[in-house]
DNA sequence: AGCTATCAGCCTGTCTGATAGCTAAGCTAG
DNA sequence: CTAGCTTAGCTATCAGACAGGCTGATAGCT
């Protein structure tokens, strides 16, 4: 479940306020007590949310001067473009979790043990259950929960933060076409054959596998944003 | 001139508190008000702090329950660790490395103008040259640039972001041993391989290219580390 | 004129008391 | 024994207040 601060709001608005506007490094932001009046928010929530956007490097805000739009160009880039541009955007974080994912499921074949694959099994059979109950918001979860079982299988480390960051990004839309039916369970059987491939530490069938799949994810995608 | 806020020497405190507790992921934290009394701050300020090491992916902090040392170790905890544990971080960032690039040369050799193309013959003979006068710390940026140049080729703004936030991180060893010449060598052939590949359009040759080139890095790597 | 000291206005940093909402555990009535 | 209520402890948010940094303008001195 997804629950929702009022702080964390608070910087997504400042946030897409820096996108929609197009603000450059170093230019200056309304000041709190604007922010405070626009948002309708108290004074320490606000400033929470500017503290969550100075950890991520977005702003720096200074002592007696005011709000600033940071320098550095960090992973700002994509936390700060948010919904804007939405069709570019989910179609390249498509392409770059498909070379993460991919690599992800050639390790694990590599690597996993037994449990792993049976976890993954456990996670398919709620999808199963899900679907059958048109329970799609689990449908969703057990999709997720499937996935990153394959991550974690791979044993990166590295890999597993990655995508959990890109996740919780985009957490619509991971591979769930929504209201589309005939897509899930098409997508079903792909997320089977993986599942197998893998069970059979067959390398080329998993990586077709999922290449089935992210070309019915893609399609979905397309579909949903144009 | 540092200004030191008091919210961040609360996040510094806490987070050496965990440290220094070895607190596990999960484990429980004392709560605000025992905070408030330890540290001797007001709550605006130590929820700042807390909110930064949220941000940071240090803890969390839920509603109705405390506050927990975080479950997921995302990326910044990685980097905070430092030296420490570097021989399986480097290795693993390596792993991710590899499959970001192979998709960011496989998306270039579809659509990369031939402008991109000579931009890298560029880098590569400032590569040549900086070898040449024995200047490895030029080398090492030209090296960069190269890379750098093939992913801002692919068009895909969120691999450039997340390459970019790698390389940033763990800025030393992209792929430079340092003060073995023969490796140098070896890996601008490859270098250039790879580049005449992609001129090629030439998928599976480029491809082949860039796993020579990883595999001479991961020797290198595994060599430096162990 | 040129330099300096002072001040006003705006801004962020921090503190405090109050209120609402969430969670878990204990208790009670059926 | 269990469903539902109660309560204690915790976080989330608010409104108001005060302290202190920054900047430009102004008044005063040389």
């Amino acid at each position: 479940m997804k629950r929702l601060y009022l702080s964390d709001t608070v910087a997504g608005e400042i946030s897409a306020y820096i996108a929609k506007e197009q603000l450059a490094p170093g230019a200056r932001l309304p000041s709190v007590g604007e922010w405070m009046e626009r948002l309708e928010v108290g004074r320490s929530t606000l400033r929470e949310g500017l503290k969550k956007l100075q950890a991520e490097g977005i702003i720096e805000v200074v002592n007696g001067k005011g709000i600033f739009v940071s320098e550095q160009r960090t992973f700002q880039l994509l936390a700060s473009l948010g919904i804007h541009d939405a069709r570019a955007h989910l179609l390249e974080m498509l392409e770059v979790r498909q070379a993460l994912e991919a690599q992800a499921i050639l390790l694990a074949v590599r690597h996993a043990e037994e449990a792993a694959f049976e976890a993954m099994a456990g996670h398919l059979d709620d999808y199963r259950r899900a679907r059958a109950r048109e329970d799609f918001l689990a449908v969703s979860e057990a999709d997720a929960a499937f996935h990153l079982a394959i991550y974690q299988a791979c044993g990166n480390r590295v890999l597993v933060g990655l995508i959990q960051m890109m996740h919780d990004e985009l957490y619509l839309s991971w591979d769930s076409p929504d209201d589309r039916h005939e897509v899930f369970d098409a997508s079903f059987a792909h997320h089977e054959d993986l599942l197998e491939a893998m069970r059979r530490r067959d390398e080329q069938a998993a990586l077709a596998a999922f290449d089935n799949l992210v070309g019915a994810t893609r399609k979905s995608v397309e579909a949903m944003v144009s």
